[in-house]
DNA sequence: AACGATCATATTATATGATAATATCATCTA
DNA sequence: TAGATGATATTATCATATAATATGATCGTT
């Protein structure tokens, strides 16, 4: 049933341990609500049985889920969900695991709710604080942006590129850390709405050339536009397509 | 050498277990610097040895920071330091044993400008989507900060729930735990400059005030006068004490 | 000498089984 | 009914053994 991926170091899904396999796994099922807020889990043993791995496995597993917030484990009560007010929304696993099941719409909505707090203050910022390098790998990254191909991968990594050249400038740790979250609901983005990337592509070279003139007012705005006019786009195709 | 906590069930350092003391002990050391980037931690039996645990626990503890993204393990190899770079600082144990470990001024500067990232735009997102419940809930936080001692742990909290309930008021889970994020900061802030408190407490009744008009340009401005003067203010005390 | 294959070794990865600690629940007693 | 007591299930910790694997040494070939 499990698959030991030790065996294969070909492309496919990355040689992990056993025990990241689990974590995933089970994060995936108490994020994806198998099991609900509360609830107990099945106990090691059960869980060992289930995955077809050792009690220890599943310990260091639910440990680490520990960590990341999801469950409380306790002697002799068991192992249990914690309030999803817990769950450390921060961390990338559990994001991408809740990005993953989540409906269309609230993801787009909540993901450019953030990307609105963060992004135009990031981008003035960054034109306030930028080196002259790290204007020059922004323009870098617009040219890349410019140059892929719109329906390949390249795009989407020079997207993000683009995102994280501006935080990186900012000179902050923690912002920058912030924008590797959006980092991944942008990768999700794309995965859904192909579209959307031709159509926000020229709204990025401004937003360069703003924090190239060292101009922070006009960095903000154009940060902005492009959040507005892409979040009023993608909030269309979605009416357009379907309801989920 | 190691307490054995379990039989402590007084006031003292929270109960907790074995495995979450190694790995705050051991998250403190490599954040604190005591092994350097790239640089193998001791094996896991010397580990065990040093903090008089099992081989078990120790295994567990570097899972949990190997998920923190402090640590990386490979057979053979070790466990090594991984770049700060990839070190997850939005995890709060993270944070806070930076936060202990960083020189003040840094720390500071470093927060506040996260905080001037968010939170004038969430004041601003508040006025807008706060419901009349919510707004009550700020309304009252609000009493309880100009009711509280300054030099008091109620004033540090009121201070907090202040500025959590703004974010609560987003209607928006990822920004609401960077606001916890944000809380985590105001309490070191306060343990380090408790002269601060006074001179920011008449600074936040606008906010209220401008957020129950659902005056989204004010809440804004309000907030963001806050910070900018709450950051003058603790650099010219930083200043005049010492120079760390 | 340079290079590649092979092997020894150290370390983590996983498995297994035993004992301790502890919270829950039922039962008993006042 | 309330409180104490004990049985029980479950996690917490420990100890030990085996497997997997990456590093570095050794050796042989060119």
């Amino acid at each position: 049933m499990i698959v030991r991926s030790t065996f294969l170091n070909e492309a496919g899904p990355v040689r992990r341990n056993l025990c990241a396999q689990v974590v995933d796994r089970l994060g995936k099922q108490i994020v994806g609500g198998t099991f609900s807020e509360g609830q107990t889990i099945p106990n090691e043993a059960v869980l060992g049985r289930e995955f077809g791995v050792s009690r220890s496995v599943v310990r260091e597993a639910v440990k680490q889920l520990a960590a990341k917030g999801l469950v409380e484990s306790r002697a002799k009560t068991g192992t249990r969900v914690r309030p999803r007010m817990f769950w450390n929304l921060l961390d990338i696993d559990v994001l991408g695991w809740r990005y993953a099941t989540m409906p269309r719409r609230d993801f787009f909505r909540s993901l450019f709710e953030v990307r609105t707090v963060i992004e135009p203050s990031a981008a003035e910022l960054a034109a306030t604080k930028a080196s002259d390098e790290e204007i020059a790998a922004l323009g870098k990254a617009c040219n890349e942006m410019e140059a892929a191909d719109p329906d390949g991968d390249d795009a989407i990594a020079a997207d993000v590129a683009f995102h994280r050249q501006i935080l990186l400038a900012c000179h902050n740790e923690l912002l920058l850390q912030m924008g590797m979250l959006i980092g991944v609901g942008l990768f999700t983005s794309h995965r859904i709405s192909t579209k959307s990337y031709p159509a926000s592509l020229p709204m990025h070279r401004p937003i360069f050339e703003a924090i190239r003139r060292r101009d922070p007012a006009a960095a903000r705005a154009a940060m902005q536009h492009l959040l507005t006019e892409t979040a009023a786009f993608i909030e269309r195709e979605l009416c357009s397509d379907d309801h989920t």
